[in-house]
DNA sequence: AATGAATGAGAATTCATTCAT
DNA sequence: GATGAATGAATTCTCATTCAT
């Protein structure tokens, strides 16, 4: 015990996850451009000139979130895609399901609402989601789908667009959500949206060729 | 002729409308912070102050950009309600079809983009775009829903969670492509999804206890 | 005079100049970092928005400065080198005075003062001045030396060296005055200089009334 | 060995002259305003905070700069002119030879430059400058045309002037050198100079051998 | 109706200076 | 004595908005 740091250097360490959490809340809430350092400062806790301590600009503190907010999905994405490995009826409810939780918890829909605007302006960060995130992700549940369509279980059809008739309902409702969460009183329940969903498109994708 | 609207009234008419077009193009592109009213000016085809003999401020330029946008779709939905009433699998390929077409055409999905990111910082567009247009068109889908489930064509389940499983995929797609247009080569064709996704819907949803 | 330009619009052509008029001042008196563009600003009689009107930012104001007031001395450098062509008895008591004069009216040592300090911040600059200014002066004194000696006016030795002994008193002189000329009592008077150095370089300091 | 100032009495004034050197360094590079502490505290080998143990602002470190410049000059006029006292041929390419030594070695020019420089900010350094290191050294020159005035070894003329023959075209030299040693490749070189002038001014530039 | 020069409030960024450790 | 994280005042630059012409 004697050895330990001293807190101030600990602290240090963590601060800049500090800066990145706080700045995700401010730039879901009013964009990029919107977000103001003070604002991030204040929330992080810190001056504003101690920002440029951790973060060289406004944009790398913005790279920093939708990087940072990458990890664990990917993560997610690429355990699920070792972890799931069974008869395509019993994938699709765990996929959604999951899907359905890890939106519900954690801040996905705030960085992609992000992602989705400034997709423009900040295109290397674009790019990292779609290489490292929503590709393999559709990636992966089209390799599922063409292996259950190689086992029979499903029908003909391209896989990358089923996996699109899979997620979409998901990822409308999370959008939704996020968009109108303050203005509207009919928000979509995402679980019962995964499971009513699931049964769908396991009924519709089913091989009709297959004996029932 | 004598009450003919003098040249200048017209053109006073036509060029809002010029102006519109020239924003939605810049706040697309840059988001409602980003774009410049320099911007605006100069692909309308005006000096930055003659904008002002139209609007009052930018955000009122932004509004009428969002509201404009309204209008066609709005339109489109309740033209669609009514239109459509036929059997629940001719309904839904129409209808998924159309949504392709209408994604294809025009600049729905740069408005959509643009209104998911401002969301926060204009509720009031975010509650216009729920009331007028994802609202009805949501309630226009949820409505077929019922009416095939009262005729014993769809199977039990709760009909606004239908509609996102209806709809989902091809908003997913068209979120996609404009997000990553630039930076994807893999982007989704809507017609062909719109098709595919109609075949699984209707399987999935078809109610199991009718005959085939 | 019907067709008079409105007063503004003459005005504007105008501003960049007196931009480049009240920055000299400012950047003669604090240097360029020290220079605010608040006191620029104030100086010429506009708001400090309106600088960037004129120009993108504070360096190319400066450069503006130090550029513009190159064209003047180069135009004089070269006006006096064809001019000047008679005997080097009668050249260089000309062109000494002709050099005090120039000092003594104008901004030139405010600018040289300004140059010398940011050469190393704005080596362009530097490169401007040495090979606009400083480099065919001294090319131009070289010049009248070496035809001199050619005419067997001036014994042996290197020409640029001799421009040094020409010019270095005056320009010593200048920097004297502008460096000092708030704190000191004893600053040299340039054109007296300019006489009695031209009478050195010729005749040497010896006693002409001494033996040989 | 008992009263040895303590170790650190002896290093700490040791580090004052490691801070004063690196300062130099940076203040000749960028100027008062463009030189940063951190920089400064990086070439003297301490952390920014420390520099307050040993100066109480930026100011204060550029004091020191110059004034610690100004001591060696200082005495090396002092010395020169007791030393100093033969014939006037003699004593001229004497101290020319020693200026143009001074100057090549040691930062006078670059601390001269910064004089020049900030002298409008810092008047009471272009002050201490003016009395303590170029009024003496011009002083003394003055006084040695004085006194071979009197011996009748020099011509009529004020000796303060002459002064300026005698420094002038070595200073510029070095101000040349200073300010165009990035961008020039034709930088007069100091000891040749000093001799070449040595003589111009002993004998002027006429040509010996050329009938009187 | 139209222009475009001008404004000024506001934002990001820098950096001398302080202070807890 | 020494560190280096933190501060906050100051400065450059931007841009929606105004207004004389």
């Amino acid at each position: 015990m004697v050895d330990d740091p001293p807190k101030w250097r600990r602290r240090k360490t963590a601060r800049s996850g500090e800066i990145i959490d706080a700045a995700l809340d401010v730039f879901a809430d009013n964009g990029f451009a919107g977000a103001k350092l003070d604002e991030i400062a204040r929330r992080a806790g810190l001056s504003k000139g101690a920002l440029y301590l951790y973060f060289e600009t406004k944009e790398e503190i913005f790279r920093a979130v939708v990087r940072t907010a990458v990890a664990p999905n990917l993560e997610a994405v690429r355990a699920a895609a070792e972890a799931f490995d069974g008869p395509f009826v019993r994938l699709v409810p765990m996929i959604l399901d999951r899907m359905a939780r890890m939106i519900g918890t954690g801040r996905l829909p705030a960085v992609v609402k992000t992602v989705i605007g400034e997709s423009r302006n900040f295109p290397d960060l674009a790019q990292i989601w779609h290489d490292d995130v929503v590709g393999p992700a559709i990636g992966m549940l089209a390799g599922f789908v063409a292996r259950a369509q190689g086992r029979g279980e499903v029908g003909a059809g391209d896989p990358r667009l089923y996996a699109f008739s899979l997620a979409g309902p998901v990822v409308m409702a999370m959008l939704f959500r996020e968009t109108f969460g303050a203005v509207g009183t009919d928000l979509p329940d995402l679980p019962t949206l995964a499971q009513q969903h699931a049964s769908v498109v396991l009924h519709g994708m089913a091989n009709p060729k297959a004996a029932p």
